[in-house]
RNA sequence: CGGGGCGUAGCGCAGCCUGGUUAGCGUGCCUGCCUUGGGAGCAGGAGGUCGGCGGUUCAAAUCCGCCCGCCCCGACCA
């Protein structure tokens, strides 16, 4: 049986993340299919195993969604010009990125009409009928849909021109309200993250430079991603009352005094599926955590022309056995290739458990199950598949997510000095624990002269800004500091 | 959008500088045989507007101009 590993026989298809990481992620979106360019400058088409990926991570979140008590609704996929402007912060921070529907066939239209960067602007003009009592609240509606921005730079699902999300718009009677929900979506997003996609996040508050367009205050989850920079996993904002009464969204009190609802909006997006790459990818490929992959086992049946018939036939019961016990199975009976080469595709593909099955297995009642993420090997008798299988992947769920969790502890520093740390940022990447007198200025200051920006002001589990530790000073001012922030440089 | 690099078969590349039969190589793809416990082998075959448009020339993948796209570094962003 050949347990030990010979790293150089396998072919390198893939760019090394040593090498170069950005070429890495392309060659591993595109080699694992995931997703393609297309004639259309920034527009990509997501391939079927990648929108297989993004469909369980949908579907994980949106039962999230459902559970806290929304519902899904569709909204128009454009905005007329004028309500777009409704909000002054909020159309100039979209303006420049914002595509424009002139002409409706060849007559030219009264008024332009935007395609959405974000729904905020159509929706809040729709709510502003449907809102008349305190009865009508709270209105806890989400949206799975498409946007565009005219992006300069795009990059594979992490920034591309058209992108999927989901946007939950909602409206609360009280300020209160409005910022209990935006931070309950904001523990959704990062229980998701972690319990679905295997991906520690910093749960915290974006500084006034870094906020939405719109919003009184932004929440956000950040990760670490592999290679030092920080990626926005998801947003939730406290809107106050800026949309309402800009787009008159008020209703009648029990006091008998009519009011602007204080809203909230949320979302992530297929940028997520970059997260995901990007967390856990290794040298050979994607590795997806368990409960989003679109495979989760493989069976990769090893025969001979004489035994062909009965290995196959013991691949597919196996196969069916394990569907039977909720497992998203594949059967590998393809006839064109080597066991060796469906072991490395698989691998780039990043299914997390493969199951070998051949001859030797078959006499003794076992098969072989490697893991992707260490590539471990195990005998397993035919009979405990059920219950072994399950639990196989449920720790290599947990493995995935502790692991991540170490690199990101272990690239989260403090500095001393500024000196230190625009070392670091340059050298080491990463996240800086370090503490900021609370000026966007000077925020600007450190972002010019070292990329690097405030990602967040962390959360404590109050859902309050942490305090900065005693006596902690500005890394910038040497002033006392009013938060200890993360800072890095972000995607 | 500024600086740099690249665009030739599905993918990875050579050819270009110094223009000249039918544009090559590896891999992949198709057919057949053979093989299958970490990307096997042999034989035959299909596949190209040389990114696009225009110019120079008897002749352009090759020289010139413009445009488009991709990657990296900046500025902007989920």
């Amino acid at each position: 049986m050949a347990e030990q590993q010979n790293e150089s026989k396998v072919p390198k298809e893939i760019t090394p993340r040593s090498v170069d990481f950005s070429q890495w992620y392309v060659d591993v979106v595109r080699k694992a299919e995931l997703a393609d360019y297309t004639t259309m400058k920034g527009c990509r088409v997501i391939r079927p195993y990648g929108y297989a990926l993004w469909e369980n991570m949908r579907d994980a979140l949106d039962r999230r969604i459902k559970d806290t008590g929304h519902q899904n609704a569709y909204f128009p996929l454009f905005v007329p010009e004028s309500l777009l402007k409704k909000e002054a912060a909020h159309v100039e921070g979209f303006a420049p990125e914002v595509a424009w529907v002139t002409h409706g066939g060849n007559e030219p239209l009264e008024e332009r009409l935007a395609i959405r960067p974000t729904s905020e602007a159509i929706i809040c003009s729709i709510y502003a009928d449907w809102v008349q009592s305190w009865r009508d609240l709270p209105i806890l509606i989400n949206q799975w849909a498409n946007v565009v921005r005219w992006e300069k730079v795009t990059r594979l699902f992490l920034r591309t021109t058209e992108f999927l999300w989901q946007e939950g718009h909602t409206c609360h009677r009280t300020h209160e309200e409005g910022i209990e929900e935006t931070l309950k979506m904001l523990r959704v997003y990062a229980e998701y993250a972690e319990t679905e996609l295997a991906m520690p996040v910093i749960v915290g508050m974006k500084t006034e430079n870094e906020k939405f367009p719109g919003a009184e205050t932004t929440y956000c989850i950040e990760a670490l991603m592999s290679d030092g920079r920080a990626l926005q996993a998801g947003t939730s904002h406290d809107l106050g009352q800026h949309f309402s009464q800009m787009f008159d969204i008020t209703f009648e009190d029990e006091d008998q005094v009519r009011k602007h609802v204080w809203q909230t909006s949320w979302g992530v997006s297929t940028r997520l599926v970059g997260g995901v790459i990007m967390t856990h990818g290794d040298e050979n490929g994607l590795i997806l955590p368990p409960r989003i992959a679109p495979v989760q086992v493989v069976v990769v049946p090893i025969f001979k022309a004489a035994n062909k018939a009965e290995v196959l036939a013991k691949a597919q019961e196996i196969g069916a056995r394990l569907k039977a016990a909720g497992v998203r199975v594949r059967v590998d009976d393809r006839d064109q290739y080597s066991p060796g080469w469906k072991f490395n595709d698989w691998e780039m593909r990043g299914v997390p458990l493969r199951l070998e099955i051949g001859p030797k297995d078959i006499e003794k009642q076992q098969c072989v199950l490697a893991r992707r993420d260490n590539r471990e090997k195990a005998f397993v008798p035919l009979t405990e598949l059920e219950a072994r299988v399950p639990a196989l992947l449920a720790q290599l769920q947990t493995d995935l997510l502790e692991r991540a969790r170490r690199f990101r502890d272990e690239n989260t520093r403090t500095v001393a000095s500024f000196d230190e740390f625009r070392q670091v940022i340059e050298d080491k990447r990463g996240f800086i624990r370090a503490g900021w007198n609370g000026d966007p200025a000077v925020e600007l200051k450190i972002k010019e002269e070292t990329k690097a920006t405030i990602r967040c002001i962390p959360l404590g589990d109050d859902n309050r800004p942490l305090p900065p530790p005693e006596g902690l000073k500005c890394i910038y001012t040497g002033e006392p500091a009013k938060y200890e922030v993360y800072f890095a440089r972000a995607y």
